[in-house]
DNA sequence: GTCAGTGCAAAGCTTTTGCAGCGCG
DNA sequence: CGCGCTGCAAAAGCTTTGCACTGAC
């Protein structure tokens, strides 16, 4: 189902434009990185990334996708998220959706949520800081629905 | 104002009770880390605790700073929020109240914050998630007061 | 042709771990 | 008087940087 996959495309169309716009050339690496976090929805650590890319046949340096990623991130482009083990990443969608995540302690399974009155609270709040906010995370942590009826947390595969 | 110490002083015997009642001994370099931190009300990183331990006069080794926040972490006495540079510590203060984080893009200066609305939609939310949630944390990113009305981000001190 | 982009290897950091000795309970 | 706690040093990640080379524009 081709329609399912607009947001990607729109994603990757417009993170190219930006790196473009912004005097960035077009190498090998980069694309790469581009094109596999434009088939993500959820977050991968530049390990990750790295990994996946590989599986698939390409041979870049890992030194490539975290300069890649830095820069994506720099120009808001992807999210970072900074967790206890590694930093992750996923594509930032400028106007559309926006989740965030919860994260268990014992497994260290990662899902995601939406949810508009959290939303609307942090904007609320964000104007009454004295800082400009321009972004935000939010992070719940607990157990999962699997580890949280078992005694030890079960083996938890990517 | 000695009053105005109290939740300080109740932290710290909080802590050691805790640790006392899991079965923990007391030796001096876990007792000088609840010490400093119980003095804290906002984050430090594991080398700060470490470096203002070294001034205070108490030699002590980093990796028994690292092994006395990372337990009392594990026990809920203290928050860990992992940013980029590094993990920060604070401690948790068990009914108390409850803050949450900004942090500047360009200068790197931490604020905290307080607020009811948010912490209300974040425990209706937890309530809708399928994880048992058990502890959250709110990072808004953007530019502090200073940042925001220079070109250049001022030097930041601490 | 220039210089940004890249891969590799080395370095830099934060954090963890191994180990021998000290000292709390 | 056993074993948990500690300090030191080494190791183990994740991430960044130096450098020579390649390739985009």
């Amino acid at each position: 189902m081709a329609a399912g996959h607009a947001s990607r495309d729109e994603w990757r169309e417009h993170a190219l434009e930006e790196l473009r716009r912004a005097g960035h050339r077009s190498g090998g690496a980069r694309s790469a990185v581009v094109d596999l976090m434009a088939r993500q929805h959820c977050c991968l650590t530049a390990q990750e990334v790295f990994d996946r890319l590989r599986e698939d046949g390409q041979v870049i340096g890992i030194a490539s996708v975290y300069r890649a990623l830095d820069l994506l991130s720099r120009m808001s482009l992807v999210h970072r998220l900074d967790l206890a083990d590694a930093a992750y990443y996923e594509p930032a969608h400028p106007g559309g959706e926006h989740h965030h995540h919860v994260v268990c302690d014992r497994c260290g399974k990662v899902s995601q949520f939406e949810d508009q009155e959290l939303e609307a609270a942090i904007e609320r709040l964000a104007g009454r800081l004295k800082y400009d906010v321009a972004a935000h995370d939010v992070v719940l942590r607990g157990s999962c629905p699997n580890c949280k009826q078992r005694r030890r947390p079960t083996a938890h595969s990517e």
